[in-house]
DNA sequence: ATAACCGTTTAGACTTAATCTAATTTACGT
DNA sequence: ACGTAAATTAGATTAAGTCTAAACGGTTAT
C-alpha cells in the first residue's frame, strides 16, 4: 500500500499496466483521484475534479476510463436511487450504508457484517461478488425524523 | 396469501387502502401486475403491460404509483447497471442474483444466504433494510464464457 | 342521491446521465 | 524516430425519469 506521492504514482501506473491499459494522463488522473478520494463520487464530480488544473479529460474519456477500470476489477460501480452511478476504488472489499433521506453513503467494514452464502447456487451460476447495501436513516436524519 | 382472482382483488385493494392511497384503476392495475409478474419489470414494461387492453395509465402515473408503493413498503426498487430501475413486489424478503453478462435477475431465497449485521452500527444510524446482490455469471453465460 | 373537496391523472415538454461517432491525437513496441 | 493500434475529443444523440398546470374522479359528508 503506497504511502507517499511517488509510491502512489508507481502503484497507479502499475495497476493500469497490469490491467493491460496504456498509461495516459487522463487514466492516471482518474485513478489517482479515486485513490485519494473515497467519497463515492459521480462521473461528473470526477470529471470536474480531474479538470480543475489543466482540462485534460473529456466526459467520454472519463466514462471510458471508469468502465475500463471497472472491467479490470479496480473500481466498483454503485447504482442507487436517482440513476446516478457512483464510483469507488476497490482497494479492499467493503459494503455500504446508504441513508434513504439524505443519500449519505458510508463504508461498512466487512468485519461488521457476517455474510455467508450457501454456494454455489444450485442453479449452476458462478458467483463472483457479493454486494451488500444497508439502507436506513443516518444519525442526523434520524434525529430530524424522530423529532 | 390470495389464491383466486377475487381474493387478489381484495388483497390489492386492501394493501392500497392500508397505505392511505385511493384505489384508482391505475394503481390497481400496477399492483395487480406486480403481484402476478415477479420478473423484475421496468417502469416501461409495466406501463406497456398495464395499457395493453384499455390504455389507462400515463407514464407519469406509473411512476407516481411505483413511488407511492415503494414508500408504502409494498414495492422494492432494484437499481442496476444501465440506469434502468426495476420493480419487485415485496411479498416476502429475498435477495437477488444478477448475471453481469446477460443481465438475468433471479430471486435468491433468504435461506440460501446467511446475512448477519453486527448492529446497530456504532455510528448511530438506524438500519431498516439489507439488500444483497450476488453478482456473477449465470449457467448459460458461464458455458459461453468458459467455451 | 348530490355535492364538494382534494388527491390523482394526464399529455407532453423538459432535464440530464450516459452513449455514440468519426476525426484527431498519442502511447509504446520495434 | 517510426508506425500502428489504442485512446481522446467535441458535440450530437438517446432515453429514463421528472415536472407542470389543467382536467378528472374517489371518497366522505350531507
Ligand atoms: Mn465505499
Ligand atoms: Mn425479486
Ligand atoms: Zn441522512
Ligand atoms: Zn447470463
Amino acid at each position: 500500500m503506497p504511502r507517499n506521492d511517488k509510491q502512489v504514482r508507481l502503484w497507479v501506473e502499475g495497476q493500469l499496466r497490469a490491467a493491460g491499459l496504456k498509461v495516459t494522463p487522463q487514466r492516471y488522473a482518474v485513478l489517482d483521484y479515486l485513490w485519494s478520494n473515497r467519497t463515492h463520487p459521480t462521473a461528473e464530480e470526477i470529471e470536474a475534479a480531474v479538470n480543475q488544473r489543466f482540462p485534460c479529460a473529456s466526459r467520454a474519456t472519463v466514462y471510458n476510463t471508469l468502465h475500463a477500470l471497472h472491467e479490470a476489477g479496480l473500481v466498483q460501480e454503485l447504482y442507487g436511487q436517482g440513476g446516478v452511478t457512483r464510483y469507488d476504488i476497490k482497494v479492499e472489499p467493503h459494503h455500504h450504508f446508504i441513508c434513504r433521506r439524505c443519500g449519505l453513503i458510508e463504508d461498512v467494514k466487512v468485519e461488521r457484517l457476517s455474510v455467508k452464502a450457501r454456494l454455489p447456487l444450485q442453479s449452476g451460476h458462478r458467483v463472483e461478488e457479493l454486494d451488500v447495501v444497508i439502507r436506513g436513516l443516518c444519525a442526523k436524519c434520524r434525529k430530524i425524523a424522530e423529532g
